[in-house]
DNA sequence: CAATAGATCATCT
DNA sequence: GATGATCTATTGC
């Protein structure tokens, strides 16, 4: 049996929630700040969890890169509703991708998670993604990380600030470089440097930012 | 290492 | 009926 978790899951629960006001404020604050803190899903068989080191925000109306852009319709209503929810949705008829709510109620505004650092429940998160051969391969990827966390579309509408999925505030002060970089795989506003991820960090996905 | 094709379906036109 | 906020395997340089 490999290495121990580098955090056990003792460790994670003593970890405070991110609580509603953290997302109640401007998309882009709330993409930058989430960098650094714990994505942590207790599923059934156990805590899984990973260290966010890369998002993208998508914002309202004027991003025509946003789902939300199109305006309120029945797919897009977890998006103009309350902040710190989760609102999960199936890309390409094949993967799901997890996106937490910004902004206060009736503005759009929403954080993909991109990649994760693997931290608690990794052999778990294995047996679910055995085409990754490295570690940096298990969560590097929004519908990669969806499938290690055990995420899917039940959870789309979640409040993320209590329940089996939460956000976790990493304990120990973190001074680190946040690169800005064009989002991924969109033809809409292509060119907003709305993309952050931890600078130097092995597990953001593929291409990586300039 | 870079480019690309195929898988597959909810959502909106 | 067309279109994706993707991943993987495969091909080609």
């Amino acid at each position: 049996m490999p290495g121990a978790d580098p955090v056990p899951a003792s460790r994670l629960k003593s970890m405070r929630i991110l609580a509603r006001d953290f997302y109640n404020r401007d998309t882009i604050t709330v993409a930058r700040e989430l960098l650094g803190h714990v994505l942590h899903h207790e599923t059934a068989t156990g805590p899984r969890a990973g260290r966010i080191v890369e998002v993208e925000a998508y914002l309202g109306l004027n991003d025509l890169a946003a789902h939300a852009s199109r305006g309120l319709t029945p797919r897009t209503k977890v998006l103009f509703g309350p902040p710190g929810h989760a609102y999960v949705y199936l890309i390409y008829g094949v993967y799901e991708c997890l996106n937490l709510v910004a902004e206060p109620d009736g503005t759009a505004g929403c954080v993909l998670i991109r990649a994760l650092e693997p931290v608690t429940g990794i052999e778990a998160m294995r047996q679910d993604r055995p085409a990754a051969r490295q570690l940096r391969e298990l969560c590097g990827g929004p519908g990669r990380l969806t499938i290690a966390l055990g995420i899917s579309r039940r959870h789309n509408g979640l409040d993320v600030t209590r329940g089996e999925l939460t956000v976790r505030q990493w304990p120990e002060p973190w001074n680190t470089e946040v690169v800005a970089s064009p989002r991924v795989g969109i033809t809409q506003c292509a060119d907003w440097p709305l993309r952050f991820s931890v600078a130097h960090s092995p597990f953001v996905s593929l291409p990586l930012p300039k």
